[in-house]
DNA sequence: ATAATCCGCACCAGTTCGGTCCCCTATCGG
DNA sequence: CCGATAGGGGACCGAACTGGTGCGGATTAT
């Protein structure tokens, strides 16, 4: 569990798409054959997008959608909190208060920190990254390194 | 979004309650009180964490709960994948097959890395560390350092 | 035996999610 | 100026999941 909204999966299949033809003006009919969703989906989805901000339109006869920004400058978090809100792991790290137990809630500043490491998980990866057929980061010597987010308070 | 589910909230709070009393044997009515979390639901969390593993329970008279092991060797990732099943933050990354567009699909590798990033973040944090006041790791000067954990390829 | 306690399951109401449809607005081409 | 094309904003529905409750049964100390 702990996974995204198969929504969101469908969201940063249509964004890979719309990467691969920066140039172009894609309409969702054209978007949903070469991503394999569903139409209507693939419009309610850019409707989302647009709405985010990462992608922009052109109505009118040969309207269509491209990409608001390169792609290498939108990550995996900016679509996902565009379809599905702010990133909060926690109910209460997004509302701060009405938690009834707020006072005794000594788990909480732990959660942020948390919260933060999944938001940078996500942050890390870009479209222009999830379009290439394999991912070719930096590539380390070390196998398992730990999270070093954890050591920076908040 | 993005979030566990609140039942998964209550069962780190029900184990960090547990945390702070290691040796005694505490049972669910007990638990609840100290956890501020509503008794029906303590007990239905405590069965699914024995299930896991993560305690072991004394039945009859006298009977409760205590940590399976010591509360540095549980981390929050632990407890996640008890009450939810296993981290998997898209569909496609648990089952593996059944995708229907499983050969053009490019990102899935790219997910396979968010995702063991995100459970490292999970498994970064220990019950001990979700019990004490505030969170206290090694502390490193820097800010806000990348996750080199893509770095690692799998 | 009795009482306390955990165990396993079934059950229910509320919410959320995925998906579809409809009507409106904007733009282009003739 | 008109009509075809395409996006925009909703409403809407069925299905699945979630949180939460309850009950009978098993286990153990007194």
């Amino acid at each position: 569990m702990l996974k995204i909204a198969k929504l969101t999966d469908y969201g940063t299949l249509v964004m890979t798409t719309l990467a691969l033809e920066p140039a172009a003006c894609l309409n969702a009919q054209e978007l949903a054959a070469r991503s394999h969703v569903a139409a209507p989906t693939v419009a309610k989805l850019l409707k989302l997008l647009v709405k985010g901000g990462l992608v922009v339109s052109t109505r009118g006869t040969h309207g269509g959608y491209r990409l608001a920004r390169g792609a290498e400058t939108i990550t995996v978090a900016d679509v996902v909190s565009a379809l599905e809100g702010p990133i909060a792991i926690t109910a209460c790290a997004q509302h701060g208060g009405g938690c009834t137990i707020e006072g005794s809630c000594t788990s909480r500043s732990n959660w942020r920190l948390i919260d933060e490491a999944v938001r940078q998980a996500l942050s890390a990866v870009t479209l222009a990254q999830m379009a290439a057929p394999r991912a070719k980061t930096t590539r380390m010597p070390g196998k398992s390194v730990p999270l070093h987010v954890f050591a920076a308070r908040e």
